[in-house]
DNA sequence: CATCGAACCAACC
DNA sequence: GGTTGGTTCGATG
């Protein structure tokens, strides 16, 4: 069942990429620093289709401030950056302790947010 | 391990 | 209506 927003003019609606993208920043903020999570995890607490999370850290105008950088896949390889590609993301996370080995994040950085939030 | 096809869902054409 | 993504999953070589 798809989400539906409340709007301001008192109208229901689907939900907008907009408005997940505002679910999705407080999730982000709740990442530790040093390790990642998966657009798998983000999707369930989300609702919606993996590829509709990264959809939405794509659209983002401001990557330094969102960390989109601590978003992976679900096999521990990396995913796009939309900010200088896979390489700087890797150059990023190296920085916050998160390691990258043969094209993979080690399983110990990645949290699964489901779990973490109960 | 690598590749393939299908499902995913809002946006855009 | 069809295509397109910062993806995933199961099947197949």
């Amino acid at each position: 069942m798809p989400l539906l927003v409340l709007r301001e003019d008192g109208t229901l609606s689907r939900a907008s990429l907009d408005d997940y993208f505002e679910a999705l920043k407080a999730l982000l903020l709740v990442i530790p620093t040093g390790s990642v999570t998966t657009y798998k995890s983000l999707s369930k607490l989300l609702g919606i289709s993996p590829r509709l999370v990264g959809a939405l850290l794509a659209a983002n105008d401001e990557p330094l401030i969102v960390p989109c950088h601590r978003v992976v896949r679900s096999d521990g390889s990396l995913g796009g950056y939309s900010l200088g590609g896979p390489r700087f993301k890797e150059k990023i996370l190296r920085v916050e302790g998160v390691y990258v080995e043969r094209g993979r994040v080690k399983d110990d950085h990645v949290t699964d947010l489901e779990e973490l939030l109960g």
